[in-house]
DNA sequence: TGTTGTGAAGGCGTTCACAGCC
DNA sequence: GGCTGTGAACGCCTTCACAACA
């Protein structure tokens, strides 16, 4: 192996990569605050871990701190865009047209990170057609073809739960890499298609076990 | 201990909470699709699970199934909703009227599972008596003294990242249970109290991270 | 035979504790 | 002295495998 490689990323934990995406919005306020480096120990306390764990989770992608120092803020803060792979543009499409699609494109954070949405598909003859700051609500006919050809990369699917599977199967064939499911139903992708579930649902009611 | 008392739950691991509301999902298609019973492998299966996991996960509740058969669909559901704490109602509140409070107010699933949004706050005049579906938005200045006097027990949090905090502080104060958190910053809550955090931004920064 | 319930084994992420360096 | 980086210990969730039972 050549000097000089990136430090390998063996097995990472998947909890480990949600919290140095919590790291990258404490990182963002703590350089709006104009400070310069920070400790494992404050980046523990703001983030509700531990400092070793900060470290740890840390020490997986390589060695970012000064001992007797902590981390430069500035510096770290390029190391975890590029950890997460936003050092970049992501071509995003949502499918589903309704009231969450609607609270997705307007949500500050994604653009604010580079997650770009390109185009937006519904099976409504309502709302295919109306005009979304700009963009124009298309068939979900049209769909695969729309996203072979503008190279989409990530679909998020904001459809009725019934329709979730389909359209997710259209996407995998349209060969996006990723897809975010906010349906409340698990999907199922093959093998080299990446899949992320978040179901509302049950957030609330993993809450509502805690509390009864 | 007197016999006939509910079985004890010792420890539960939240990621078993989190995969019965899923299996409460699948019970409710079963039904509708008029099955009667169902093996820990069928639920598996649907729920993207193994049988085992399927199994333990259940057995930490009572015993639910027979040998041989399975798990007697009906009274499985039933028997979930009651470990999840949905066989009653919960009063909610949505703090924040923005494009994400307008997708849960919206949310068939929430009031399906007996959540009912009872009230809504913004801090913005323009937002503030506006009509949403019979609700009219209130001020929240009046919030406190609102959830205390309708004993609302859940606070949906929608607000920008910079008020979250503070709101939680007031609900907490106001004697909330719960709070669901998707402002895009981790908050914190004295103990006794229940927070859980949505954060959208993770979500999607998490699947760049495999994609990249 | 079919399927559950569960103690035991295994695997994996977290925490500890300290050597190493600024 | 302060703080990081990390191997080792720990603890917890998952998986295994089989006894028990319909």
């Amino acid at each position: 192996m050549t000097s000089g490689d990136a430090p390998e990323e063996g097995r990472i934990p998947d909890s480990t990569v949600r919290r140095i995406s919590g790291y990258l919005r404490i990182l963002e306020d703590l350089t709006a605050a104009g400070a310069r480096t920070v400790s494992s120990y404050e980046l523990a306390r703001r983030a509700g871990a531990t400092p070793a764990q900060v470290r740890k989770d840390l020490s997986l992608f390589g060695q970012f701190g000064k001992r007797g120092t902590g981390y430069h803020i500035g510096q770290l803060h390029d190391e975890v865009k590029k950890i997460l792979g936003l050092n970049r543009h992501w071509r995003v499409c949502l499918v589903g047209a309704g009231n969450l699609a609607h609270a997705l494109f307007a949500y500050r954070e994604f653009a604010r990170e580079g997650f770009q949405i390109e185009a937006i598909f519904d099976n409504d003859p309502e709302k295919i057609g109306q005009d979304w700051n700009g963009l124009s609500v298309l068939s979900v006919a049209r769909m695969v073809d729309q996203v072979r050809r503008r190279d989409l990369e990530i679909g998020l699917i904001t459809t009725p739960a019934a329709a979730a599977q389909e359209v997710a199967d259209s996407l995998v064939r349209a060969g996006v890499k990723g897809i975010l499911n906010f349906a409340p139903r698990k999907l199922f992708v093959p093998e080299g298609t990446r899949l992320r579930n978040v179901n509302l649902a049950i957030e609330l009611e993993s809450l509502s076990f805690f509390l009864k």
